[in-house]
RNA sequence: GGCCCCGUUGUGUAGCGGCCUAGCACGCCGCCCUCUCAAGGCGGUAGCGCGGGUUCGAAUCCCGUCGGGGCUACCA
């Protein structure tokens, strides 16, 4: 592949962004000029460019997605348009702005362009070991709401290079987890797309023939030091106080010396060569980030049993798939360099276009106390939170405030409002602890914002696993469902929280159990005479409805036993849903039925 | 050790030199509402890591320092 997107596009290996000029800009006017050309025909009628013609049909999903997107896109426009003015402007009168906050709110030009005027493409690349977590989410999160702003195209690879850590499972449970959060992706795995496969384990050899073209054209080179060997230097760099990344000493091996090594028996790994420069890039959100040349060595990209590395695999279908902008963890910034690096050799050996794309690097979502939250950690468990009854909308309102705010006096939103709010030079660098008790405010707040009827149907499928509805749903759970459902979505926060509310209603009779705490505390001998009197008083009603349930109630227990309401109510709401904290009662008695709130309280009275 | 990132109430954020006696939200505390629990309403609690400097004026700019984190793999 790859190839073939040769050198349409030559440009010079300075087109990364450490080359552009910060102050006094004749360069920037010519910039801005292209930008504003590029934006005009994007919002022509070809949005989809050339290449995206010749796709094949099963991408039909993938391009109705695309409409979908620039409908997000339209929205923000004239507001982006008016912002990017203003930072114009701004931009002018403080050339010299040093600072790092400033500059990347706004210093970074129009973002819904790459500087050679191509629309955006983002991506989210996870690697499938273990579980999805709640990082990764965030950071998909991100990336896709940063397309989607930008009427841009995301693509969701898999990076499924290390055979002795990845698995099908969890692939299968990356895909799952996306569809679940409604995270959509244009290409990528099992929706295809132009530039697939979009597994990596499927696309070995496309890196054996880029490292093939790298060490042809001298930008790598086949290494044979032992690991001992390795170690040994690098430990003596420590101690010297000199940075220990890999020294260079095979760097220049003459044929004659690597054929010793290998009639020692020795495989070499490849390593790309790292231009001897200073690497700066401006990170999206964090501004001008600068590593020594001394700091960045040469890096493996094969290993000795001809397996490519992320190091390569990474940069290299970024680069094939047009990527134009990286959003990641803050784990990786500091191999960016060397990505750099690796655009400068693809430019030069005309892998992808030729240009490098921007990078920006989103600060970790944190456990309780200092730790980055390991997938390892239950919290972290994004199936956890599924399973919990989280709705995708509220998990992902959460984690959009990790790092990034709507506006200074409101945390509640739709996805579509973070779509058109969203601006990547906004995000906060600082690492953000992941706060449940807040994750789930705010997802109460979305399930309030449900329809009634929404509410009632995500409830399905909690109510099937708790085994208290049929799979598949019959019509009479359904709608008994519906008629619960009212009274328990204003106080629910997570939807297990309505199956524990609701479950005496949906409960056989022979299964149906009173909590023996509750039942102790309130169906003491005075409770049992309240729970009598309330037996009495209902079974000579003859129509059963929550008015004349309440109004019958109360007159035998309040009027009638001088009790106070909460005192009178609490027997007869342990006896009928086993518990002292319910559901409005008189509401619970009517859907309950005649019958089996009768019966319950009978069943108590012995 | 080296390099890089980060530093506003307990937590997440707003803040872009005067609008800051630092706003919002969650949490926590109290009150109201109330058949329980929630939800809702009202009120309260608590913060610019530290030290210099620039400036008439600094949470905001600069320097230093301290603290936290990441990377330093033939993981990603």
């Amino acid at each position: 592949m790859g190839a073939g997107q040769g050198l349409r596009h030559v440009l010079p290996a300075r087109s990364v962004d450490r080359d552009r000029p910060r102050s006094g800009r004749p360069a920037g006017h010519h910039r801005a000029q292209r930008r504003r050309e590029a934006g005009r025909s994007h919002e022509g009628h070809d949005l989809l460019g050339g290449r995206r013609h010749r796709v094949r049909h099963e991408l039909h999903d993938a391009l109705a997605r695309r409409r979908r997107a620039d409908r997000y896109a339209r929205g923000s426009r004239s507001d982006a348009g008016r912002r990017h003015r203003q930072r114009h402007h701004r931009g002018h009168r403080h050339t010299h702005q040093p600072d790092r906050r400033r500059r990347g709110r706004r210093g970074n030009g129009d973002l819904r362009m790459t500087a050679s005027g191509k629309p955006v493409v983002a991506r989210f690349c996870p690697s499938p070991t273990g579980n999805p977590h709640v990082g990764m989410a965030r950071t998909a999160l991100f990336s896709w709401a940063f397309a989607r702003h930008h009427g841009g195209t995301f693509v969701f690879r898999i990076e499924d290079t290390d055979s002795a850590r990845d698995t099908e499972e969890s692939y299968q449970l990356l895909v799952d987890v996306m569809r679940w959060l409604g995270l959509d992706w244009d290409e990528g795995v099992e929706v295809g797309g132009p530039n697939g496969p979009y597994r990596q384990s499927e696309r070995m050899d496309v890196y054996a023939d880029v490292a093939q073209r790298l060490i042809d054209a001298g930008w790598a080179y086949k290494a044979y030091d032992t690991a001992e060997e390795l170690e040994e230097r690098r430990e003596k760099a420590r101690a010297e106080g000199r940075p220990s990344g890999y020294d260079g000493l095979h760097r220049d091996l003459t044929p004659e010396q690597q054929a010793a090594f290998e009639a020692e028996g020795r495989q070499p790994v490849i390593r790309f060569k790292m231009p001897e420069q200073d690497w700066t890039f401006d990170d999206l959100v964090r501004g001008p980030i600068t590593f020594g040349a001394e700091n960045v060595q040469d890096f493996v990209i094969v290993r000795a049993n001809g397996q490519p590395l992320y190091t390569l695999t990474n940069p290299t279908d970024d680069a094939l798939m047009g990527i134009t902008h990286v959003l990641r963890g803050e784990d990786l910034l500091s191999s960016t360099p060397r990505q750099i690096a690796m655009y400068e050799a693809f430019a030069e050996i005309g892998i992808g276009d030729g240009s490098t794309p921007r990078f920006g690097h989103l600060p970790y979502v944190m456990g309780a106390g200092n730790k980055k939250l390991s997938k390892r950690d239950p919290e972290s468990n994004l199936l956890a939170y599924r399973d919990q009854g989280f709705l995708p909308e509220g998990l992902l309102n959460y984690l959009a405030l990790l790092g990034w705010a709507i506006a200074e006096d409101r945390d509640v939103f739709s996805l579509a409002e973070m779509v058109e709010a969203f601006e990547i030079s906004r995000v906060n660098p600082n690492p953000a602890r992941f706060d449940l008790k807040k994750c789930e405010a705010i997802n109460g707040d979305h399930v309030r914002m449900l329809s009634v009827e929404d509410f009632a149907e995500r409830l399905v499928p909690y109510f099937q696993r708790a085994g208290l509805v049929a799979d598949p749903i019959t019509e009479r759970q359904r709608s008994a469902l519906a008629a619960a459902a009212p009274l328990v979505h204003e106080r629910t926060n997570l939807l297990t929280e309505a199956v524990d509310m609701l479950r005496f209603l949906f409960v056989s009779d022979d299964a149906f159990t009173i909590d023996e705490a509750d039942r102790a505390k309130q169906l003491d001998e005075n409770g049992l005479q309240v729970a009598r009197a309330a037996h009495e008083a209902l079974s000579a009603l003859d129509s059963w409805t929550t008015a004349e349930i309440e109004s019958a109630l109360r007159t035998a227990l309040v009027d009638g036993l001088g009790l106070k309401p909460r005192l009178a109510f609490g027997p007869v709401r342990v006896a009928v849903t086993g518990s002292r904290v319910s559901p409005p009662l008189f509401e619970s008695l009517e859907l309950l039925g005649r019958d089996a709130s009768l019966a319950r309280l009978a069943a108590v009275l012995g």
